[in-house]
DNA sequence: CACGATAGTCCCGATATGTGACTATCACAA
DNA sequence: TTGTGATAGTCACATATCGGGACTATCGTG
């Protein structure tokens, strides 16, 4: 989890001197979003580190979070994740050297090499889904079922309004899986 | 924008090789974060460089998110923000080089020392305030008031169930100001 | 007035990211 | 079948960013 950045608040006309209390009392979109990102990426990380897997980061989590067991391509992850492709090599290699993932010939096109997760890229896989299901299942516990279903609803329809691109540095950094 | 991370899904049982597609059409809680959480970054920093303001990055969001007119000390910055003091440190020199803060003795502590934005600091406040509520609008005419109305509060909900302090990555680095 | 704690800063090393260039291969068309 | 531009992946270098340790000044308490 190397959260990179923070944000800012909607809180309409603070009273001078009140600003910093009034944004913890009521915080912006943006203070929600990272704080919501960024206490899942710490549940997540130290309960897969709890499981075997302490060794993977939230950066390898927008690798691990898009493979599928028949290999995605280097580039495909770039274009999912969001990131450098350079970076996705990096972050490749260190999976590789860590046994969660292969890096294999195309069969349909020489150039490009398929990314594989191994048994333990697929354990740490099934292992970040239950921990993310659970910590789901908690939220909905917090705020109801009904409530928690259609938050999730509302945050698809809002995200979806936007793309985004290494330049527009979309992804979500914090997927282990 | 120097966005660190990304996260996982949640996703239940995807079947082989269809797990990257899956994710996509129905990203978990992770993704749709840190969508919802760069996105914003990205519009926020981009509208406030249209307005003058394009020298301050999203980790300049940490402070000037949190500052107020009446000065706030730079271990309250820390604490708020979830980041190191060293770094806050570093990022009151960047500001106060660019002219947005100024740092003061507090007349209640000689060791402590106030940061208080300037005039600069306050235009850069009252704009990304702007900005956000514009988002904010935006997404609330997308999904519906009444929605929009209860996300925020599904949110706020979901994330005062979680503290964070530096070891724990709590903040909105993404907000602007 | 001693003692432990706190505010802020400096220094250094570790981490992470971004850019440019390069090879191999592909796709398409003349 | 050969030439051209585009694409996949990688290497190397520069830059940005962060984290830990240590240090000084000051506080608060007994």
């Amino acid at each position: 989890m190397t959260s990179t950045e923070w944000y800012y608040t909607g809180v309409t006309h603070a009273p001078e001197g009140e600003r910093s209390r009034m944004i913890t009392q009521d915080p912006d979109l943006g203070i929600l979003a990272a704080r919501l990102l960024f206490s899942l990426q710490r549940e997540v990380f130290a309960r897969l580190a709890e499981r075997g897997h302490g060794e993977v980061s939230p950066r390898h989590g927008a690798i691990l979070a898009y493979l599928d067991a028949g290999g995605v391509r280097a580039t495909e992850l770039a274009r999912l994740s969001g990131r450098h492709k350079q970076i996705v090599g990096r972050l490749v290699d260190e999976l590789e050297a860590l046994g969660y993932v292969e890096r294999r010939p195309d069969p349909a096109d020489r150039r490009a090499k398929l990314v594989v997760p191994t048994e333990r890229g697929l354990d740490e896989q099934r292992h970040a889904d239950e921990i993310i299901a659970d910590i789901e299942r908690r939220h909905a516990g917090t705020i109801g079922e009904p409530a928690y279903a259609q938050l999730r609803r509302a945050l698809k329809a809002i995200t979806d309004e936007t793309a985004a691109g290494p330049d527009q540095q979309d992804d979500s950094r914090s997927t282990p899986g």
